[in-house]
DNA sequence: AAAGTATCGTTTCAAACGAAACGACTGTCA
DNA sequence: TGACAGTCGTTTCGTTTGAAACGATACTTT
């Protein structure tokens, strides 16, 4: 853990605690005492970026691969051949990124690039043999450290969570769509 | 609403479905057929990036900042003076990052930087007048734009997405550290 | 069939990023 | 006091990022 992260952590803490106290209960809607460790989005974007540092590392050291390169073997090791814009879709990724992560997985040997004989602008995206190896040995991998990551909730909590994420989803939607 | 994000959300509402009909509820811990959708991590960032990037657009186009420099202002706003230090500390950002929201958030007057007398390489940053001023806009507008994104949910329910994340965030500590 | 429009995937470009090097300053130990 | 180690904030360096430009292919309209 970093200095940043604990201090972060611990002037929540104290946040909370002054709500709890009802010291001042309003914090969250009146002017003055804002939070910013109290704050949702800045909230979400802490743990999730930790998150994902910490699950990059776990790629790149037991696999060579980046979060853009593990997106596209989960995609196309479940559902294949796709075009890159179904890759785009399917990984939440913009074109560019997966065309970058395709050619990386290219030269790593572990996807293969077809033209599409029925529309020459599209892509038949497969995983080799090699591939598929790979692909079946990161998804349980993937899963067992998905499993730490909430050994500490419940399977209700688990589910209160995927219901909460997409609730935020559908208001963010409205909020710049 | 993109369209990577409408297939995304697409594609896991079917994961969802298939789990719910209990034609594989094994989906999550067997080998085959897992989906990317339905993967915390993945979810967790498409969720926090959509996030920061619609809360970054207001930033940027009512006050001209960019999220670096919102979340300096916002610490030197409810206490100052500090120095860099304490300002990544409060602000989960590394130095560097902090460096350079400085020296735009001084570019454009909104915060000032004085020596400290006991000790020469600590800073002593505040906001400027002017700072204050924009923090005085910017913090009312911020938890309206909060407001907005959680306005789904009960007050149990945003009780709750904070003790999830907390709970995941002393989870990954163990993860990566 | 030719011209104009749209889509696909790659590449270019400038901005943002984190790690590490760095100079400036402080505290410690001899 | 002088050398040494540690801390602070800035800057440098190479990488990653998303937006836009691009060439290539397909569709539409006449």
């Amino acid at each position: 853990m970093t200095q940043a992260s604990r201090a972060a952590l611990r002037q929540h803490e104290e946040c909370e605690d002054r709500a709890l106290n009802g010291t001042r209960d309003e914090t969250r809607t009146e002017a003055g005492g804002f939070c910013l460790a109290g704050f949702l989005p800045y909230r979400l974007s802490v743990t999730t970026n930790r998150v994902s540092r910490a699950f990059a590392a776990r790629y790149t050291r037991e696999f060579g691969l980046s979060i853009p390169e593990w997106r596209v073997m989960a995609v196309l090791g479940e559902r294949a051949p796709l075009s890159s814009n179904e890759v785009c879709e399917a990984t939440a990724m913009d074109k560019a990124k997966v065309s970058r992560a395709l050619t990386a997985l290219r030269h790593k040997g572990f996807v293969k690039k077809a033209p599409n004989p029925d529309d020459q602008r599209l892509l038949r995206l497969s995983l080799s043999a090699k591939g598929r190896r790979v692909y079946g040995a990161i998804v349980p991998r993937a899963r067992q450290l998905e499993a730490e990551l909430t050994a500490g909730l419940t399977a209700g909590e688990r589910g209160q969570l995927d219901r909460l994420l997409d609730k935020l989803q559908a208001r963010v939607v409205d909020l710049d769509g």
